[in-house]
DNA sequence: TCTGGGGTCCTAGGACCC
DNA sequence: TCTGGGGTCCTAGGACCC
């Protein structure tokens, strides 16, 4: 492995984004709690006005509402979000080419080099990047600036909001010393935990383990991670933008839970329907596909099975897919969420082909209509046109048969 | 804390082959 | 009759991220 480094790294994280948007798309709104995400039964971003008062991601509506009776609901607008996201992500790339969009709130620049360029310390293009961004957007991020990635995550995670930290090599173990082992960005609960049983604490502790340690006891992801925290940078930016997935998955939950099979088997239709749109929208397709059933109980159960040829075509798969819904569902238990999902996504071009017993006239009548399904939903929008087999999953105004309200 | 939705990567273990 | 060892490929599931 080649180990070019130090490098010189700065993270760009947008602090309460979507509530921040929210902001300033409704001037009125700034100054004031505001939470996003309620209508899907749980708050995915807070304003700072918001985090005071304890409402934070993951919380029910509900609860928040408790915490903070002055708190205003908004609904998410992701593509709102997404134009704020591609404006910052540009704004970093007039400093440098090498830019990697991490998520909808989050980036990394690799600057390593740019000091002559700019005539000024790695902390002050950080600097730079930070102010144009604020000025230009009028949302705050907060912003790292290290010779790893992971430190530079740890970086901007340090002060926030509107945060600007440096963590030059030799400050390393200084910062170190005050992260417990569970923020440190790819240490989850389980992991976190089996740290503290071997008496590690804080990311410094972990990272003054001798490498023979690390090895014996943990897998390839720690054993990276301690190198990037001693300031080894082994994940290097990765400016190459998205233009495939290897897999897609449709979920969603409803309420109240059903165990009405025929209203469940349709949104099972209605996920694989959504999972193949987003798979002929990158001109992919698959050879398998799962299924996924959820208790109300939490409990999950799923299956897959392979596809006698590649396909985005749901109609192709309603065969597989009833199979697995058959196989999983249980009569008399109650279900609160369903997912599709296909796996092995390959590019139509490279590797379709037809089996003996399909007729390119077929096939191609199969093109025709979900071309025209998809510049529908160009056009009106997702879910205008559906399957008969997703109708269930679609009225507004759906009620168990009386039969099932009894068992209530 | 009673818990949404969409992803990625790694690894252990089984099948199969020489 | 009784006895190997090792490689590759695939898959399911765990763990993690936002």
């Amino acid at each position: 492995m080649i180990h070019s480094w130090p490098r010189a790294i700065v993270h760009v994280d947008g602090d309460a984004f979507f509530a921040s948007c929210e902001q300033v798309i409704h001037p009125e709104l700034k100054g004031r709690p505001v939470a996003t995400g309620s209508e899907r039964g749980i708050i995915s971003s807070a304003s700072y006005e918001a985090k005071k008062f304890g409402v934070a991601r993951g919380v029910t509506p509900w609860d928040a509402k408790k915490m903070c009776p002055g708190l205003v609901f908004v609904q998410s607008d992701y593509e709102v979000y997404n134009v704020f996201a591609q404006k910052m992500f540009a704004i970093m790339r007039r400093f440098t080419p090498v830019v990697e969009e991490y998520s909808i709130d989050e980036a990394f620049a690799d600057i390593t080099g740019f000091r002559r360029v700019y005539r000024c310390g790695y902390e002050e293009i950080g600097r730079r990047i930070k102010e144009a961004i604020e000025g230009e957007l009028r949302i705050g991020v907060s912003v790292g600036v290290s010779v790893s990635k992971v430190l530079a995550k740890v970086a901007s995670k340090f002060r926030k909001p509107s945060g600007l930290v440096f963590i030059p090599g030799r400050d390393i173990e200084t910062y170190l010393a005050q992260v417990p082992v569970e923020k440190i960005w790819g240490v989850g609960g389980r992991t976190a935990a089996y740290m503290q049983a071997h008496g590690i604490r804080t990311a410094l502790d972990f990272a003054q383990k001798p490498e023979g340690f690390v090895k014996e006891f943990f897998a390839k992801p720690q054993h990276e991670l301690w190198m990037e925290l001693r300031g080894h940078s082994v994940h290097p930016v990765v400016d190459v933008p998205k233009t495939s997935y290897a897999s897609i998955s449709k979920t969603h939950t409803f309420t109240p839970p059903s165990s009405d099979r025929a209203f469940v088997y349709a949104q099972v239709v209605r996920n694989l329907e959504r999972a193949c749109e987003k798979a002929r929208r990158y001109a992919l397709v698959t050879m398998e596909v799962s299924v996924q059933l959820k208790t109300q109980k939490f409990q999950v159960v799923a299956l897959n099975m392979k596809l006698r040829r590649a396909s985005a075509f749901p109609t192709d798969m309603m065969p597989e897919v009833g199979k697995l819904f058959q196989q999983l569902f249980s009569t008399g238990v109650l279900y609160r969420a369903t997912g599709v999902a296909l796996h092995g996504l390959f590019s139509e071009a490279s590797g379709a082909q037809l089996s003996l017993f399909d007729t390119p006239a077929a096939l191609e009548k199969n093109q025709r209509i979900f071309a025209t399904i998809d510049t529908i939903t160009d056009k009106m929008g997702k879910g205008t046109i559906h399957l008969g087999g997703s109708m269930l999953a679609r009225s507004r105004d759906y009620q168990p048969s009386r039969f099932e309200q009894q068992k209530f």
